[in-house]
DNA sequence: GCCGTTTTCGGCCCGACTGTTTTCAGTCG
């Protein structure tokens, strides 16, 4: 029995770590950029960074060259990188720690180690409390504040933890709300939109960032306080204002004259690492690129954009859409006139994957019928949960056929829209489904997911997948990966195995629009259907509201780069019901 | 440590804020 090869997502923690710890150490930022950078790319790659390092390969990824190809070799084949250990010995785990500290970052946390002999929060905790802080050259009573203030909000012992982020939805709303509120009190001549991760429909939002112009600045950064939402305001300004809201998230206003509009737009879109990019690509031209416009050095002068469009222009790049500004590929595809015309929610025909009362619905067949048509769609399957469910309601062999009768009465007694009799249905521990092939055979539409038994080790869950990919009665697997953001980690699976046995019997791949899924997301949904998987875009409603879903699941296809080739759901019904019946031999 | 329509060596995004300074380093986004 083989040893499962490591994860793309351990390699990746182990290079964070190593970087680090170079910047313990002192090594130059550059250095530890490069860790970093080659960090993300490992997270992001959608093959077996560990399988590619074997065979020499990792210096195919973008930021990963020989160096790095050495150590993640070494750290594939005898688990260690000998490097990371060595500088382990001299740095205690405590130390990195400290850096996460607000305020604190690696330059002060060495200083802290040499100087007070500090090595853990608990430590530092001990040294700001006895004032000792402020012996150190460059460190002041302001500070020991700041640290025990930061230590206070952390349970002894714990990890100095991660700020908590929302769901897109919840951030969205807010965002909304507030930009609506900044436009009521601007009033004519303001002109209010959210930028940041919430313009880029990330899975998950920390902050909100909000771009305006208007023809009285100080006004409009005062008036952010009024906010309903808003608890308190920091530096207002002509240029903008730092706020935070009653439930803790915090806000950035930023106020911009029109001209230069696109320049800020652009910069607090961003993604980080989308505008460094840009901006190493920009110098390479002779140009520096920065909110407030760009600069050319053949002519000393700054030229100000009042467009996003304008700014990728001049920097002879195509209009790069907000999703894919990640650094994954799309500054080279703008330049090259590659990038893909994104699928959007209009190219949306039909849903495939929506619950009714027969399980955990709370709408009836006919309610979320008319619901679907009233969307404009052509179909929509009614898929509840199958008979092993084991939470809500189950649906037994019996009850099933009596559904499907239902279902087609009710389609036939609906105009214009084509409802189709499925099922969700369990894929077991061995593979095998829970409703038995003849009844299988009665459905017009069958998606199989998984819902028990997520710790099985990474090749028997493999091969259970692969399983229900290859059964000739499934159309579909549902939220491929089992992953819930924030709060659950996807179950250990080889995807690449996964593409690939579905590209090659054409059963389709979810990208499940509930938002606490987005299930597949993005990175993976992009590389699926670059291993030539058909991709499919489900509500996974379990009401005529949740129907809404969707435009979560066309967010998440968009920051995979999707088309509507790409999408089995744009397709007329005719089509697509050719196209479903390829997958039942 | 990576990388190349100026370079295989010498560069590597830009600006704001904070607190400690006496001109700036460190941190942050």
């Amino acid at each position: 029995m083989p040893q499962p090869e490591l994860s793309n997502a351990a390699i990746a923690a182990a290079l964070e770590e190593l970087g680090d710890l170079y910047e313990l150490d002192g090594a130059i930022v550059h250095r530890v950029l490069a860790y970093r950078g080659a960090a993300r790319s490992v997270r992001d790659a959608s093959v077996s960074v560990a399988a590619l390092a074997r065979e020499g390969r990792a210096t195919e990824l973008p930021g990963i060259g020989a160096t790095l190809q050495e150590k993640i070799l070494a750290l594939v084949e005898d688990g260690q990188i000998p490097a990371a250990e060595r500088l382990r010995a001299k740095f205690p785990p405590g130390l990195i720690a400290i850096t996460r500290l607000p305020g604190l970052g690696p330059k002060r946390a060495r200083l802290l180690h040499t100087e007070l002999g500090v090595d853990s929060p608990q430590a530092l905790r001990e040294a700001a409390e006895q004032q000792r802080l402020r012996t150190v050259r460059g460190l002041g009573p302001k500070l020991e504040e700041r640290v025990l203030e930061a230590l206070d909000q952390m349970p002894d012992g714990a990890e100095p933890r991660a700020a908590p982020r929302m769901l897109l939805p919840q951030a969205l709303e807010l965002g909304e709300a507030l930009v609506a509120g900044l436009k009521r009190q601007g009033g004519r001549g303001t002109h209010v939109e959210l930028a940041g991760s919430v313009r880029r429909q990330a899975d998950s939002v920390k902050d909100l960032d909000l771009v305006a112009t208007t023809t009285k600045p100080a006004e409009l950064a005062r008036t952010l306080a009024e906010l309903d939402e808003i608890e308190t305001v920091s530096g207002a300004g002509t240029a903008g204002a730092r706020a935070r809201t009653h439930s803790g998230v915090p806000v950035d206003l930023r106020i911009a004259r029109p001209a230069q509009l696109g320049n800020l737009l652009q910069h607090f879109t961003g993604s980080g690492e989308h505008n460094a990019a840009l901006r190493e690509a920009a110098v390479r031209r002779g140009l520096h690129v920065s909110e407030y416009g760009i600069l050319d050095d053949a002519t000393g002068e700054t030229h100000t954009c009042e467009t996003e469009e304008e700014v990728y222009a001049l920097l002879g790049l195509a209009y790069i859409e907000p999703e894919l500004r990640e650094n994954r590929g799309e500054l080279e595809a703008a330049a090259s006139g590659g990038l893909p015309q994104l699928i959007t929610l209009e190219d949306i025909r039909g849903d495939l994957h929506s619950h009714t009362i027969a399980s955990d619905g709370h709408n009836t067949i006919g309610e979320m019928a008319r619901a679907a048509r009233e969307r404009g769609y052509e179909y929509l399957a009614i898929t509840d949960h199958s008979a092993s469910h084991g939470f809500g309601n189950d649906v037994s062999p019996g009850e099933l056929r009596r559904q499907i009768e239902l279902v087609h009465e009710a389609n036939a007694a609906i105009e214009g829209v084509e409802l189709l009799a499925g099922s969700e249905v369990n894929i077991l521990p061995d593979g095998s489904l829970d409703y038995d092939d003849e009844l299988l055979g009665e459905l017009d539409w069958v998606i199989a997911s998984m819902h028990t038994s997520f710790r099985m080790n990474e090749q028997a869950m493999t091969e259970r997948m692969i399983a229900a990919v290859e059964h000739p009665l499934v159309n579909a697997i549902g939220h491929p990966t089992g992953r819930l953001i924030q709060r659950r980690e996807p179950y250990a699976i080889d995807l690449h195995a996964v593409f690939a046995a579905a590209a090659r019997t054409g059963t389709m791949l979810e990208i499940n629009g509930n938002p606490d899924r987005r299930d597949l997301g993005d990175v993976n949904a992009r590389a699926a259907a670059r291993a030539g998987a058909m991709i499919l875009i489900d509500s996974d409603a379990h009401r005529v509201a949740t129907l809404e879903n969707m435009r979560w699941g066309v967010a998440s296809a968009r920051r995979a780069w999707l088309t509507p080739q790409n999408v089995a759901n744009t397709r007329a019904w005719g089509e697509f019901a050719a196209l479903a019946k390829q997958t039942r031999k």
